[in-house]
DNA sequence: TTGAATTGTGTGTTATAACAGGTATATTTC
DNA sequence: GAAATATACCTGTTATAACACACAATTCAA
C-alpha cells in the first residue's frame, strides 16, 4: 500500500489565517475549562449552564427575570431555557410565578437554596480558575479580559 | 410584597476573582463564537466539531488516526467520538478501517470529498473570523492566543 | 500457554440542545 | 370594539453529548 510519505510527514498544517487560529484556539480553550468546571460543579448537582443561570438571577436579585431574558444571557434559544428552568426549578434552586401585569410572562428568581448551592460552588470554580490563570500576569489577563469582550461585541 | 430595594437596585455583582471572570468571559465568547461558526458552517452540513474532525484528519494526511487520538485531540469522550466518526462515515466526508497488525484500532481518514468540503468551508469560517477579529490589533491576537494556550497547557 | 490486566472500541440510557411548529396573552390598527 | 400582529412561552421531535458498562483484541506474567 502506497502511501504518500508527504502527506504523513506533515502532520500539522499551518493555519490559513491568524483570525482563524484565534478562533479555533477559543472555542478549544472553552472546551477545556468547560469540561473541568462541570467536574468542579458535579458534587452540587449543577452544570456550568445552571451555574451561569443562577449568576444571572442573583445578580437580578428580588425582581428577578423571565426566559426570554435569561436565554439572551445566556444565548441560548428561548425554547430551551424554558425546559432548563423548570429542572432547576423541579430541584428547588429558583422559583417561576406568572407575572400579574403580563400573564405572558414567567418570571424566575433565585431561592435561598439556589443561593446557597451559589455560595457553596463558588469557592471550588474559584480555585479550578485561579489554577489555570495563575502563571499569566495580571496585565495579560486584563488583556484577555478585554479582547474576547471586543470579539463578542463582535463586527 | 415588600421587595428588597437594595436587590432590586443591585443588578449585576462584581467578580470575586479575576479568574473567575476570565474563565467566564471565555465560555461566554466560545458560545457566542460557536453558534456564529455552525450557521457559518450549516450550508455544507457539517457541525463545527466536524469541521474540527476535518481539520485533524487533514492534518493527520494518509496515515490517518484511530478514534482515541481524535478523542484526545478534540477533548471529547472516546464512545461520542465513535458515533461522531459514523455519520461523517455515513455522508462519506471519512473512511474508517481495521487495522491489519492491531484489530481494535479503527484507522479513519478524510476522502476525497471531506477535503472538499473542508476547502469550501474555511473561506466562510475564516470571514466570520476576521469579523470578530478585526478589531483588534495584531498584538492583541498574539497575546490572545498566548494566554489561551496557557490556559490550556493549564496548572 | 493460559490467565489477568490493558487498550481501543462499541452499546444502552439519560440529559441536554437545536429546530419547527403551536398556544395564550398583549398590543396595535382600523 | 374586533381583527391583525407581535410577544413570550410551551410541546414534539430529532440530533448530539455525557456516563456507565460491556466487549474484543493485545500484551504481559508466571
Amino acid at each position: 500500500m502506497p502511501t504518500n510519505l508527504l502527506d504523513e510527514i506533515k502532520q500539522t498544517k499551518p493555519f490559513a489565517s491568524r483570525s482563524e487560529e484565534a478562533l479555533l484556539s477559543i472555542l478549544r480553550t472553552a472546551t477545556v475549562l468547560e469540561h473541568g468546571s462541570n467536574e468542579v460543579l458535579r458534587p452540587f448537582g449543577i452544570t456550568s449552564t445552571q451555574y451561569n443561570v443562577l449568576r444571572i438571577l442573583r445578580g437580578a436579585g428580588a425582581g428577578g427575570l423571565c426566559g426570554k431574558e435569561i436565554a439572551e444571557r445566556l444565548i441560548s434559544r428561548v425554547p430551551d431555557v424554558s425546559r432548563l428552568l423548570d429542572r432547576m426549578e423541579e430541584v428547588g434552586l429558583l422559583g417561576k410565578k406568572r407575572d400579574a401585569n403580563d400573564r405572558r410572562h414567567l418570571t424566575a428568581r433565585i431561592t435561598a437554596k439556589g443561593r446557597k448551592v451559589l455560595e457553596q460552588a463558588t469557592p471550588g470554580l474559584e480555585e479550578f480558575a485561579r489554577g489555570r490563570v495563575e502563571r499569566l500576569s495580571a496585565r495579560s489577563v486584563e488583556g484577555l479580559v478585554e479582547a474576547l469582550a471586543s470579539i463578542r461585541e463582535g463586527a
